[in-house]
DNA sequence: ATATTTATTGCAAATCATTTGCAGTAATAC
DNA sequence: GTATTACTGCAAATGATTTGCAATAAATAT
């Protein structure tokens, strides 16, 4: 645990956010200004090894790796699809799921990931139901 | 639907895996020797947009997207972290977990994306249980 | 405390998947 | 047929992430 390394991880658990390496590294450096951005990549990725962090990958469109701090329960994200605003949650439910499918697989679960992509009650009103015009192209396949 | 497109959705959805666009093109290819990988790229996205493709990004390094039909049901995935090979299953509980968040949090779910990793019925054998070194960081933290 | 070894950093350049501009083709409309 | 439009191949651009390397800091040994 070096200096940057521990203002790092400070920053990423400061923010209630998932932030990108560089929205990160954007705050982190405010308090050490010679900070390097590959500094904090190398410092997400050793984190994300030894657990303390996760990398999320919701955004929709191709972009940015969001860091998201494992602190210890594991939760999961909605994420309006229009708006971008995240909603996280426990899955309780999920505990016998898992179990359920360990079993009948004869796997061993080490950690899940329930996402739930959607529109947020601001964004529900706004926008209409959208419309898909080549669903008849699924006649053509088996 | 022009013949490359028509190429490219076939040969994805004979395939029973989940290709990387380079994968998907190393097969189209052979049917049609001109086609480009860009071609493919702009055909998946394309397909992603109607509805009929969806893109992974289960990849647990950083890595490239994988593509996945969108045959009528949704399934979701287990990932062997190890050999990475994975198993698809339907969540029928799932229905009634959204449901339930839906009338909660207000807001509409359009689609949703389950992934368990962990290790096969094979890895599990082969490899011991993996330590974490910096767990005691976490005391650090709030 | 000083010298020695080891790990981490900053910086610049490389990598790699994906996207884009554009001129040429194929398809479709008139 | 010619005009209009959409799609393709190719090459170059993009953009996020990673890497090599010399400099710096931290840890360990003397
Ligand atoms: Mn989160
Ligand atoms: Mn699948
Ligand atoms: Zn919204
Ligand atoms: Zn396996």
């Amino acid at each position: 645990m070096t200096t940057q390394r521990r203002l790092i991880l400070a920053s990423l658990d400061a923010l209630d956010t998932h932030p990108t390496a560089e929205e990160l590294h954007a705050i982190a450096v405010q308090q050490d200004p010679s900070l390097n951005l590959s500094t904090v990549y190398r410092t997400l990725r050793w984190l994300e090894q030894e657990g303390l962090v996760s990398t999320r990958r919701f955004d929709e469109p191709r972009r940015q790796d969001r860091f998201d701090p494992m602190l210890p329960s594991q939760h999961h994200h909605f994420i309006c699809k229009s708006c971008k605003n995240v909603i996280e949650f426990d899955l309780p439910a999920l505990g016998d799921i898992q179990q359920d499918f360990e079993h009948l697989h004869q796997v061993r679960i080490e950690s899940a990931s329930v996402v739930f992509y959607g529109l947020c009650t601001a964004c529900n009103r706004q926008n209409g139901p959208v419309e898909s015009e080549a669903e008849r192209e699924l006649s053509q396949r088996t």
